[in-house]
DNA sequence: GTTTAAATTGAAATTCATTTTCAACTAGGT
DNA sequence: ACCTAGTTGAAAATGAATTTCAATTTAAAC
């Protein structure tokens, strides 16, 4: 999704729920939307700060909220005690690849997989609303 | 695994790390035989406690985290912000289907999604070492 | 059995990410 | 300009996990 669609799609959002459109907010998602994905709470503070703005860290904490609320970012936990947030990409799903060494993360998709996952839970008479597949090893990087 | 199996291989661990075995581990190693799967440091220290054992808190995590390294039990995290623990069966592994209504777990496994997950990782030249498939769902009582 | 050194225990304190509080401030409608 | 509801951000609170440390227990040595 672009970055304009995705600023539009909140600003809707904020709109249908009485919320208020602010600089604070603007802030946030440009930063969100320029820096790289997967990044915590702490992560987008940082940068935020590095650049002039003065943005409270429980401010960019419930913006990101927001964003998920949104449904224009998704929160991630990869096992660090961080919780993590990427723009989503629209209907696109994808799972993720992390290396324990470096830490690199790899994002993939298999529908063979996920097809699986539907028929599997069937299986045992559930209806999947979300899930949430990560693999653990090292990457190539690493293991040379 | 039988329980005097797990027991005895614990006993081997506290020998060859060089650790004491005590009333306490022995109680929470029962305790933990006994209980449910998937249980929290919380949970087993409200079940001791429930007996007559006047078992600190800090006692039960570390024992549990104890019970981890030596591969008697699981570390599981499904998202309410608790750690789990379940007694590892040797070498079966297996999977979770979760209700998001009423926290019904249901464990699965699937060769299939087993072999596709090598298959992607190798695909992306990372060797997996370990892996985390969470299905989030209806269960089949809530969706009726 | 006694001594001794090292490990263990558990209540309390600490850590750390997350979440809440609340008084000052701001957005946006009238 | 005024009003009201929403927002901000520093500080406090929360809650699970972890650490501290003095008292206690284990198990090996004597
Ligand atoms: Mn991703
Ligand atoms: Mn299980
Ligand atoms: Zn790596
Ligand atoms: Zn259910």
């Amino acid at each position: 999704m672009s970055k304009a669609k995705t600023k539009s799609q909140f600003k809707d959002f904020l709109l249908t729920q009485g919320l208020k459109s602010t600089r604070q907010r603007e802030l946030i998602l440009d930063e969100f939307l320029h820096a790289g994905s997967h990044l915590s709470t702490e992560d987008l503070y940082l940068r935020l700060r590095r650049g002039n703005s003065r943005i409270g860290y429980a401010t960019v904490h419930r913006t990101l909220k927001l964003f998920a609320e949104c449904g224009i970012a998704e929160q991630r936990h990869f096992g660090d005690g961080q919780t993590r947030y990427e723009a989503s990409d629209c209907d696109e799903h994808h799972d993720h690849l992390i290396c324990v060494v470096c830490g690199k993360i790899v994002e993939f998709e298999d529908p063979r997989i996920e097809e699986l996952q539907v028929e599997v839970a069937g299986a045992h008479g559930f209806s999947i609303e979300r899930h949430r597949l990560e693999l653990y090893g090292c990457c190539p990087g690493c293991s040379i």
